[in-house]
DNA sequence: CCAATAAAGTTTACGGTTCAACAACTTTGG
DNA sequence: CCAAAGTTGTTGAACCGTAAACTTTATTGG
């Protein structure tokens, strides 16, 4: 068994502010899209939709795109059915596939809520901390993502 | 009605960046602590009990240490109760109050999970940021937290 | 001193997430 | 061409977190 490599305590610090911080800015993010009745999962689907041809996806790759399991999507875009914010349709090319589509009232909804989520983003995260230091966040979290499995 | 203030391209690279990120390093995180049974909720609690004066802290003072609600403690701390990871005493100076203490069996788990916990840290996150920008993150998030609600 | 208010912790019900199993279809390689 | 392996998406059950109501005890201010 090899000696566990410790945190500095600078470095223990900085992991700690970094726990605190990530779950400071998601509060406040949720709190932010409670009054359009989303919370930030159903929001991203929303996000990822529109931005994509015909405001659709297929489910598993729209499960990449937000970061969810295949099965938890499943359940959320269910939901989100009954609250006719996106519709499922089949998929021409491949009979696996279901392809989940915004409705007019999922995009109206989006529309409206993202400058109050917008809003949230900045003022829980970028307004807050200074330009160069975020840069360096948007680095040091590009080098965490990047592939080196 | 303000006009919204959008995100440059730049910050919304940045912002979905750190999306992809923390979310990165919280599945690394509980994958790396899956073989000891716990999760990160619970782990955090482990470690707050252990710094803490004769392995022990109040409830609500615990609840504030590991940002979970009061509810959300009941329950965590119960369930641990059953594993034996923590036992409930009631707080001599204050009738109202319980406090939660680690049990041996706690600690000693804590002992064995801790050296792979911070390999995983480690290896989810500090090793693969630059020193410069990690520490900028760290300043990031200390003024996302610092107080000014 | 006491009534009103606040704080600590638990409980309950509900809703969302996870996990494993599964059905339907596609791809691969022999 | 086809059997084996892989993908896609769903399902249901178990589990966990949330929110609101509630009990018990402290605190406050009139």
């Amino acid at each position: 068994m090899l000696e566990p490599r410790w945190l500095s305590a600078e470095q223990q610090r900085i992991w700690r502010a970094y726990l605190n911080g990530v779950a400071r800015i998601n509060e406040r993010l949720e709190v932010g899209l409670r009054p359009f009745g989303l919370d930030l999962g159903e929001y991203e689907i929303l996000v990822h939709l529109s931005e994509s041809e015909g405001h659709a996806l297929r489910m598993s790759d729209l499960a990449e795109s937000v970061r969810q399991s295949r099965s938890r999507l499943t359940h959320t875009i269910s939901r989100m059915e009954v609250k006719n914010l996106v519709q499922r349709t089949a998929c021409p090319s491949d009979r696996r596939g279901v392809i989940a589509r915004l409705t007019d009232h999922g995009y109206r909804l989006l529309v409206q809520a993202a400058p109050a989520h917008v809003e949230s983003v900045r003022c829980a995260f970028v307004d807050r901390v200074d330009p160069d230091d975020f840069e360096a966040l948007g680095r040091a979290m590009e080098a965490v993502t990047r592939v080196t499995d």
